[in-house]
DNA sequence: CCGTGTTTATTACGGC
DNA sequence: GCCGTAATAAACACGG
């Protein structure tokens, strides 16, 4: 509206939160982490209003990043070229948003705290890190696999049963291993196009795929679509964040972190203080687990 | 130096 | 009105 005869919608501002637009762009590539300047990158390709004023936004964007838990620093390899880390998703973030608008998440997220998960046995200590060796490895190395899920107790840490969770709507790009594409009629494409006016139709969109729903398809709304953060398989890919997530761990495990060489910073207060919100009573894998055809355990 | 990352503060808004 | 979330500004540290 502010210039009729141009791009209409496309130049107003998104609807959606720096959240939203982040986790967008780490959702839409395969490895689920990006640099920074792919972020900014991907988000000014598809929403020429962020185009402009750059410096403001983008600050924002990084306050986000570091702000919210829901964002998890990767280091990068030594020998890959550029600047700064990657980022990622936290496994645990998947519900974050409100079913069907991304203009507010449910509650912000915060990684668990010990009570949630502790392990409590030392061999699932050791397990964890070795675990944690591989998965620095996998990330560090090579490509990551697709998602993942740090596994350590968390065994659901969140189930997809929003049809609009911005991993949902960016999904459609996923492959998810098998083959399996994890759309399962859900209103994707008519709703990207319509729920998501901002947004060029680039590669993350318009590659539809031949997805037919009707509106009767919204019965799928308690479907667990665990596949994109959560991999869906019980394969754990993503490596060590930076950021401490001290609550997140046992103490003896974060006690081992510690020494890591990747010497985690120093605890998070605001993190360390609070320990809120399970935000697990979604833990109701209700839908028929027949369609993500993935190990729920 | 500039991009990146962290942190604090302020303001606005919506929900309860 | 309070509380939680988000947007914005700004200061600062760090590293290539």
């Amino acid at each position: 509206m502010p210039r009729p005869g141009r791009n209409t919608y496309s130049d107003q501002k998104p609807p959606y939160s720096y959240i939203s637009l982040t986790a967008m762009a780490i959702q839409s590539c395969p490895e689920k982490m990006l640099p920074l300047s792919e972020i900014y990158k991907f988000i000014m390709d598809r929403f020429p209003y962020y185009r402009e004023n750059t410096q403001r936004w983008q600050n924002s964007l990084r306050h986000n990043l570091s702000f919210n838990d829901c964002f998890i620093k990767i280091p990068r390899r030594p020998d890959q070229p550029g600047k700064g880390s990657f980022w990622a998703l936290h496994p645990s973030c998947g519900d974050m948003f409100e079913n069907g608008s991304f203009l507010r998440r449910r509650k912000r997220f915060k990684v668990m705290t010990s009570e949630h998960l502790a392990p409590s046995k030392p061999s699932d200590a050791a397990h964890y890190l070795q675990q944690q060796a591989k998965l620095r490895l996998s990330a560090l190395g090579t490509h990551l696999p697709q998602m993942s899920s740090y596994n350590l107790g968390v065994s659901q840490p969140s189930t997809f049963k929003h049809p609009f969770a911005i991993e949902n709507i960016i999904a459609r790009e996923y492959k998810v291993p098998g083959g399996l594409a994890f759309s399962t009629g859900y209103p994707l494409h008519n709703q990207l196009t319509t729920a998501w006016p901002h947004m060029y139709s680039t590669s993350v969109m318009d590659s539809a795929a031949p997805i037919s729903m009707t509106s009767s398809d919204y019965s799928a709304y308690g479907v667990p679509i665990k596949s994109l953060c959560h991999g869906g398989q019980t394969l754990p890919a993503i490596p060590v964040p930076i950021k401490p997530t001290p609550a997140a761990l046992p103490h003896h495990i974060h006690a081992f972190l510690s020494n890591s060489p990747q010497s985690l910073s120093p605890t998070s207060p605001q993190t360390a203080t609070s320990q809120s919100s399970p935000a697990t009573p979604s833990e109701t894998l209700t839908g028929p687990a027949s369609l993500q055809s993935v190990a729920v355990h």
